[in-house]
DNA sequence: TCTGGGGTCCTAGGACCC
DNA sequence: TCTGGGGTCCTAGGACCC
């Protein structure tokens, strides 16, 4: 690669705190340092009393699905962590506050924060609502007090703390950002490697996750550093060839990935997890009143970012948990809700209806933007004309 | 009282073309 | 009626991430 023969980068990593549990904070101030969740529906808002005080929904309280999506440090030291589920939560924190998630607010205080970093650093790769990579290879200045000033406008800007990892790649930046949270800074070397990041988990690497990390476990390696001695021959007989051996350089803290600046979407997609399962017979409207639904919100969204879809697929989870995905290709993209639902139908066809679902989702890829598509098919549609 | 919603990337097989 | 590879597109599922 190219990039193996430039000098060496230095690239960090940005990481919101509890992002949405904190940007809640900045409303309900009143509930700093207790342990609030954010999670469940989106039908528990807080209410305002007579004399302007506030009620809070408690963890105790909620009845149904769902899970949490953040919670702050306070509730964490309880044993509550995202993507558990509210119930299981609310065994171990009955007294916490549990509060809506609300998108908007969260996308509002994501562009400032990223405004602000850009102000001092342009190059940034988008990774989420919360987190950013920042290429600081181009800025004259050292990398502590450098950190600081991004931390210092993120704080101007929005009122909330993050934590910065700054190594020479994306891998050890983003393990590094979590390992002095919350607030927190880190930086570090290649030669820091065999002391500081040997000793973690295999887990802490971004790309390796439960299924992974269960089966290096089964081999004996658990740390890091246990990965990076184990023979590449013997992780291949595990993993695929590929996979094996992104394993055996990652563990050597090797990652020679760009940073991806400007990115197109790849798929926009809504789907939606029922109250109770619901059963393709007996719920028949119901259910076609969802799909619908979701069939308008997909082509909302198609709008909205001017883009058209070429594939349209569906989604079903059934009561025990399996799920299945149709796709269906059009001859021609589409970007309205009638096409999206016929597609959609068509899709739903070839799967089976027998179990009660509990989830439906309509999806729409192979994008192409609206505004030249019509350009693009005009094109597509002289070629053969062109052709010798 | 299990297990949300929005994504990306990879693999693998079959169709089809050259 | 005997058999190549390479390339692209489509579909389905799964791991993983925030």
């Amino acid at each position: 690669m190219l990039r193996s023969m430039n000098p060496q980068r230095r690239i960090a990593h940005l990481d919101m705190d509890a992002f949405y549990a904190s940007v809640e904070l900045l409303r309900y101030p009143d509930l700093r340092g207790q342990p609030v969740v954010i999670g469940g529906r989106r039908d528990q808002q807080p209410e305002l009393l007579a004399d302007g005080s506030r009620r809070y929904s408690r963890l105790r309280d909620y009845v149904g699905r769902g899970v949490i999506t953040t919670s702050t440090y306070e509730a964490r030291a309880l044993g509550v962590h995202s993507a558990m589920g509210v119930m299981k939560a609310a065994k171990l924190a009955p007294d916490a506050i549990l509060l809506p998630v609300d998108f908007d607010a969260y996308r509002h205080y994501s562009r400032l924060f990223k405004a602000a970093v850009r102000s001092i650093a342009p190059r940034i790769e988008d990774r989420g609502i919360d987190e950013i990579y920042i290429d600081l290879s181009d800025i004259d200045e050292e990398s502590l007090p450098l950190a600081q000033r991004i931390k210092r406008a993120v704080f101007e800007a929005t009122g909330l703390n993050c934590s910065i990892g700054i190594t020479p790649n994306k891998l050890l930046s983003k393990i590094c950002s979590d390992l002095d949270k919350p607030n927190g800074i880190t930086l570090l070397e290649m030669a820091d490697i065999p002391a500081r990041i040997w000793p973690l988990n295999v887990r802490k690497i971004n790309g390796i996750g439960p299924k992974a990390t269960e089966k290096l476990a089964a081999m004996g390696l658990n740390t890091i550093g246990e990965l990076a001695q184990a023979s590449l021959a013997n992780l291949q007989k595990v993993f695929g060839s590929n996979y094996a051996q992104w394993l055996h350089q990652v563990a050597h803290g090797i990652d020679e990935r760009a940073l991806s600046i400007a990115s197109e979407p790849v798929s926009i997609s809504r789907e939606t997890t029922f109250e109770r399962d619901l059963h393709a017979r007996h719920d028949r409207a119901k259910l076609s009143e969802i799909f619908t639904w979701l069939c308008g919100r997909v082509a909302e969204d198609l709008r909205r970012k001017r883009y058209k879809a070429r594939t349209i697929g569906i989604k079903l989870r059934y009561e025990d948990f399996r799920s299945v995905t149709r796709d269906l290709t059009l001859p021609l993209a589409v970007d309205e809700a009638g096409a999206i639902r016929r597609a959609a139908g068509e899709c739903l066809k070839r799967v089976s209806l027998d179990k009660r679902l509990r989830l439906l989702g309509v999806r729409a890829s192979g994008l192409t933007p609206s505004d030249e598509s019509g350009a693009l098919a005009e094109r597509q549609a002289q070629l053969p004309l062109d052709l010798p």
